[in-house]
DNA sequence: GTCTATATTGTGATAGAC
DNA sequence: GTCTATCACAATATAGAC
């Protein structure tokens, strides 16, 4: 694994475990067993570090946006599709999206924020309705397929069963009715 | 409203909007209309600012904990109680309770953690089963229950009215199935 | 109760040698 | 590619005057 690739590697763990304003530099560098001046040479900052992260798994989730703004993907295909973006990106998304210095960022870099993004799921998930009732509905379908996604990992040693996967599933489209 | 109120107000909306490692004394200083050095005569750090808010929600949180290891809820009275919980909490919780340092925090101060209280509560909602299919059914319940009544307040601008605590009610007993 | 002044530490980041 | 040395700055916190 090259310089960078390892870096990457590094900061992802720490910065799931840690939060992104909970780890320096110098973490990420004893880690990898340099001074902090190193890494500068592979990254320009720690916010590229951040941006190197993400960058795959917010283009992930931005062609899921995209998916369900279609229109052309049932309830069950979407929270599918979302359960498995979940195991794909589990140790992340959760922790970072959560760090208010991470959204400011992500919110003025993104065409669309994360934020915007989850409203195009949640607003899929209630059939386009605008009606807070069925948003309300499908906000919570959503959160079920995300947390019991979270549950099924923390049981299936961070792999999730096709068994499992089709508990979560069921659980999400019976709270959405 | 006195002093030390008011900081706990001021500093409650910050931690909420920036997180706490987001938040400096200086910011909540600036906010009062004091110099750092006021804030220090009032509370001793700003972790004791921390505590001094959360302590009130923590116990209200450990008091449901409680209830659910009784066993003496229903699945609907225990899922109302978290609800109204989150109504109660709504802009500290999710914010505060995501931060790495201040979890690290409450993790050594508290006899129960906020995640072993979640486990009490889920638990309950899984009847005591120790299996994971409930258990993992019962935390997408869960947070059905939490984003729902999230969502419920966003369009009713910060209240929830008697119908939609129904309605989120009903989703996440739907889910738990 | 609040101020000024300051000690102290941590952090992101740069310059320049090797 | 990595090092040493260092800067600039922000943050928590304290001392002591008012």
């Amino acid at each position: 694994m090259d310089t960078k690739a390892q870096i990457l590697a590094i900061a992802r763990e720490l910065f799931a475990r840690q939060g992104y304003r909970g780890t320096s530099i110098a973490d990420i560098a004893r880690e990898l067993g340099v001074t902090p001046a190193a890494l500068y040479y592979h990254y320009i900052s720690k916010a590229d570090v951040l941006d190197a992260i993400l960058a795959e798994p917010l283009a992930a989730y931005a062609d899921l946006a995209e998916r369900a703004r279609s229109g052309r993907l049932t309830a069950a295909e979407l929270l599918g599709a979302f359960i498995d973006f979940t195991v794909e990106t589990r140790q992340l998304m959760p922790v970072v999206s959560s760090d208010p210095a991470v959204r400011a960022r992500l919110d003025e870099r993104l065409p669309h924020s994360p934020a915007e993004m989850a409203d195009a799921i949640i607003s899929a998930l209630a059939a386009s309705s605008t009606e807070p009732k069925r948003l309300i509905v499908a906000r919570a379908a959503y959160a079920a397929a995300k947390d019991g996604t979270a549950a099924a990992l923390d049981f299936g040693s961070g792999t999730l069963s096709p068994e499992h996967r089709k508990l979560v599933l069921a659980t999400a489209l019976r709270a959405l009715g």
